[in-house]
DNA sequence: GATGAATGAGGATTCATTCAT
DNA sequence: AATGAATGAATCCTCATTCAT
C-alpha cells in the first residue's frame, strides 16, 4: 500500500520536527525560538517543515497535544475499594514521573502552554481536554470513596479533584522553577497531608 | 527642591505605564503587546515611555515587582500557638484574595511570568523572592508546630512549605484558566485538608 | 493647527513613497518589483513605508488612482453644437499626452493596472470609475450628436464611446511595447475615421 | 522507431503541460500561479514538468506563442479589389472570435502577456513577430487601397494598420475587463468608422 | 521517464528602539 | 520632558527548482 508508507513517512518527520521544536522551546521559550532554529535542530530546511506543518503557531499547537498520552492507567481503578491506597500509588507514579529524565524537556513546554491558553483558544481547549479524562476518573474516586464514607462527604467533589490537580500543578511549575526541588520530599507531604498523617493525632493542642 | 518633585514626577509615570501594561499584559500577553499598545494605553509617546524604561524586558520585570506587597500579614505570626487556625485563616485570606476584582488582571500576568522566569534569571530571581518571606515566615510555622508536636516531624518542613504554595498556585492556574473556577469549595478542600476532616475518621475501611 | 502640518507631512510623505513605487513599476513591473527596491527608491525603510501604506497591495492600488486627474476638460462640452471639433480637439489632447515626457512611466503601468485588475477586484473597480466620467462625457456628446443626426442613430453611443476608447487604449498598448511608435500619425488616422475623410469619397470603386 | 515514438510524446506532455498553465494563468494570473497549481492542473509531478521547460518563465514564454495559430486567412487577400468588403469580413471574423468559448481562457492571458512584454524581451518579440503577418498583410491591403484612390493616400498606411489593431486589442482589453461587452455592437461602429457610415452625410452642420 | 520530498534564497512585514525637533 | 516619525534587523513564510529513488 503505497499511502502506507507516505503515511508513516509524515508521522516520522512530524514526529521529528515536533521533537526538534520541543527541544527548542524548552531551551528559548515558544517566542524566543525562531522557525530557523528549529529547522536547524531538525536538520530540515524551513520548506520541509512547512509542508508538514502550516505555521509556526500549528508546532505550538501539536507540541500541546503531544504530552496527551498521559495517565491511562485510572482505568477500572473507580471501583477499588481501597481508596487511599488508589490515591498514594497515583502520587507516586504521577510526582515520580517528574524526575523521569525526558520531563526535563517536558515540564517547561508545559509551564509555557500555561501562557499561551490564555490567548489562544485551542491551546486552552486541548490543554483542558487532556485533563479531562485525568479529572473525570478522579471524580470517580472521590465519589465512590464519599458514598463509602471515606472521604467527607460535606467537600465537592469537583474541589477535592481540583485540589489535587492543583498540587501537581505546583508541583510542576515549582520543578520548572528549580530542577533541584525535591520530588519526593513533596510527595511524601502530599501522601501525608492525604492521609490524614499531617497533623499528630496525638500530637499538642490542634 | 526640584529633584523631589522630579522624583514624585517619576514614580508616578511609572506607575502609569506599569498600570498600562499591565492592563495590555493581561489583555495580550507579554508578546502579543506592542510597545505602541503599551504606549497608547498609558497615552504616552515611544519617546516617554522610554525615558522611564530602558527596554520592554525591563518593564516587564517591573511588572513582575509590581505585584510584590502581598503578604506583610505573616509577621509576627510564627510563634503563636494556633497553628491551624493560624493556617486557615491564611488559606481564607490568600485564596480570598484570588476572588477579588483586581486578580483578574493580575492572575494572568501572574501565570505569564512563570514562562518568562523561565528564560529571564532576574525574573526568576524576583518571583524566587517574592515567595521567599513568605516560605520563611511559613517554614516558621511548619517548624514551630513540628516542635511542638503538632505537625509530624518527620516530613520536610520545606516540602510542607512547597505543597501548601503549589496548592495556591494550583488555584491560581486554574482561575486563570477558567474564571469560574469556584474558589471557596476549593478553600474548603484545602482546609479539610490541612486540619484532618478529609478523610472520615470513623468513616469505611480507611 | 498641528493636524494641518501633520495632514501635509503624510500626503507629501505618500507622494514621495507613491512617486518612488511608480518609477520602480514602471522599471520592473508590480511583481518584480521588491519593498526593499521602493524603499531605496524613495530614500525611505521599511518602517517608514508601512506607517504610509499597510502592504505592497495597497501602494499598487494607490498608483491606480494616482493618474486619476485626468480629463475634467469634458466639462460642460456635451452641448456644443461643433461635435467632430469637439472630437478632434480630444483626440489632438489626449493622444498628444502620451506623447508627453511623463507618460512614459505612466503607461508602462497602466498596462500593468489591466493586468493587476483581473485578479483584484479593488483595481478593476478603480480602473472602471477612471473611466466613468470620461466615458459619461462621451455618451453625452454622442447622443446629442445622434439626436441632432450628426452621428448615425442606429449606432449604440455606448458602443461609440467604447471603441472611441479602444483606440485611445490601442495606442497606449502600442506605445507601452514600442517606444517609437508615431503618436501624430496615429492621430491623424484616428481623426480622419472619426471625420469621414479615410475613404476617398471619390475614390474608386468603394 | 522510438525518436519519433519519443517526439510525439514530447509535444503531448508539452501540450498538456501549456493546456494547464493556460487555465491557471487565466484563473489566477502569472504571478499568482504557482509551479504546482500547474502540475495540480496538469496532473503531473513536478519532476515531470521541469524536464519538459526549463522554466516557469518558459511556460509563460510558449504560452505566448501558443496563440499563433491566428489568421492564416489574409493570405492572398492583398490583391482583392472590394477592400471595403475585406475589412468587414476581417472585421467580423476577428471580432467574432472574441465572442467564443475559448476566447474566455485566451483574452485574460493576452492582456497579461502585454504585461510581461515590457519587462521580458522575448515575450515583446514573440507578441509582435505574432503581429508581424497580419500587419504586413493589412498593410498591404491598405496601401493596394491607396494606390486604387480607395484609402485617403495622405495617411500613414502603417498608422492606419496600428489603428486598426488598436481597436482591436482595444476590444480585447474591454472584454478582459468585462465579460459582458458587447461584441457586436462594437464591431458595428468598428464597420461604421471604416466604412464611413458612421457620420450621416446628410446629417446636421458637420 | 516520472516522482515528490526537500531545498534555500528571497520577499513581505513587524516592532523594539532612537533621535531630531 | 515629550513627541512620534523613522529606523532596520529580524522573522515568518513561499515557491521555483533539484535530485535521489
Amino acid at each position: 500500500m503505497a499511502p502506507k508508507v507516505s503515511q508513516q513517512h509524515v508521522e516520522a518527520r512530524r514526529k521529528q520536527i515536533l521533537d526538534a521544536a520541543f527541544a527548542c522551546f524548552a531551551r528559548e521559550g515558544f517566542h524566543q525560538t525562531t522557525m530557523q532554529e528549529i529547522c536547524r535542530e531538525a536538520g530540515l530546511s524551513p520548506g520541509a517543515v512547512y509542508s508538514y506543518f502550516n505555521s509556526k503557531e500549528e508546532i505550538i499547537e501539536a507540541s500541546c497535544q503531544e504530552s496527551q498520552r498521559d495517565l491511562p492507567l485510572f482505568e477500572g481503578t473507580a471501583d477499588k475499594l481501597d481508596t487511599l491506597g488508589v490515591f498514594m500509588g497515583l502520587a507516586d507514579l504521577s510526582f515520580g514521573r517528574l524526575a523521569e529524565a525526558e520531563a526535563e524537556i517536558a515540564i517547561p513546554v508545559h509551564v509555557q502552554l500555561w501562557s499561551e491558553a490564555l490567548r489562544n483558544p485551542r491551546i486552552k481547549e486541548t490543554l483542558r481536554l487532556r485533563g479531562e479524562n485525568m479529572r473525570k476518573a478522579l471524580e470517580g474516586l472521590v465519589v465512590g470513596a464519599q458514598q463509602r464514607g471515606q472521604i467527607n462527604p460535606a467537600l465537592s467533589a469537583q474541589a477535592v479533584v481540583q485540589v489535587m490537580i492543583g498540587m501537581w500543578h505546583g508541583l510542576v511549575l515549582e520543578k520548572a522553577l528549580d530542577q533541584n526541588v525535591d520530588v519526593s520530599s513533596y510527595t511524601d507531604v502530599v501522601k501525608a497531608l492525604i492521609g490524614g498523617a499531617f497533623w499528630q493525632t496525638d500530637g499538642g493542642e490542634v
